[in-house]
DNA sequence: ATGCCGATGTCCT
DNA sequence: GGACATCGGCATC
């Protein structure tokens, strides 16, 4: 247990501006907890999808399969899903029950457990890719397809807020990435990124 | 630095 | 059968 953390309440979560949302989570750490085995990281890239109007989001004008149902679940609720058939990819939900935003977790700076990250990734040293995008921090952090429809309340995955703030000219808003097929709304800026960190995706603007 | 490619679950036509 | 919220490896410039 750090001290001077505080875990995330469901009221972070519950409020109806997902892109603010997304650019507070900057900076925060996500922590998971499996069979007592810890890795935590900092959040250095976000990306909001903001529902049934987003032509980016898997719930755009409302649809509701299997995959997305967790979208769809109260807020701090954990979705994860399939990307291009392995790639497991962490989204956290926000807005009340029944909005499906999101906010998919892109980019962080691991900060404890990096050997079990190693073991969980299968890569020989820790550099920049262990936790730079989606897929990888995913796999590194221990999280696959069974954690969807969880909550970030429980002792497995969790937010936490040590207090750390980025100043407005060290987070830049861009375009999200891989979502051209999104016609107008794929030039949102709508993606948030730390620039000055080595773990940030993709371009940086 | 840029680009193509394969891997392949889930949803859609 | 095609598209997709990706990634790493290899080819080429």
């Amino acid at each position: 247990m750090t001290a001077n953390r505080k875990e995330l309440g469901q009221s972070f979560y519950n409020r109806k501006d997902v892109v603010q949302i997304a650019r507070q989570l900057l900076g925060k750490i996500l922590v998971t907890q499996f069979d007592g085995v810890r890795t935590a990281g900092r959040i250095v890239e976000t990306e909001a999808y903001a529902g049934e109007n987003d032509r980016a989001s898997h719930a755009y004008g409302g649809k509701r399969t299997a995959r997305n149902e967790h979208l769809y679940g109260d807020p701090g609720t954990v979705y994860v899903y399939i990307c291009y058939g392995l790639h497991h990819l962490f989204n956290v939900v926000t807005n009340k029950k029944n909005i499906p935003h999101a906010i998919l977790i892109r980019a962080l700076e691991p900060m404890e457990g990096i050997g079990y990250m190693l073991k969980r990734t299968g890569k020989p040293v820790a550099d920049y890719t262990l936790t730079k995008g989606p897929g990888n921090l995913a796999r590194a952090m221990g999280m696959s397809k069974m954690h969807t429809g969880g909550d970030l309340f429980s002792k497995e995955i969790f937010i936490e807020d040590d207090g750390t703030r980025y100043k407005k000219d060290q987070i830049l808003a861009t375009k999200r990435i891989g979502v051209e097929y999104a016609r107008e709304d794929a030039e949102l800026p709508y993606r948030f990124i730390i620039p000055s960190s080595p773990y940030v995706s993709a371009k940086k603007s």
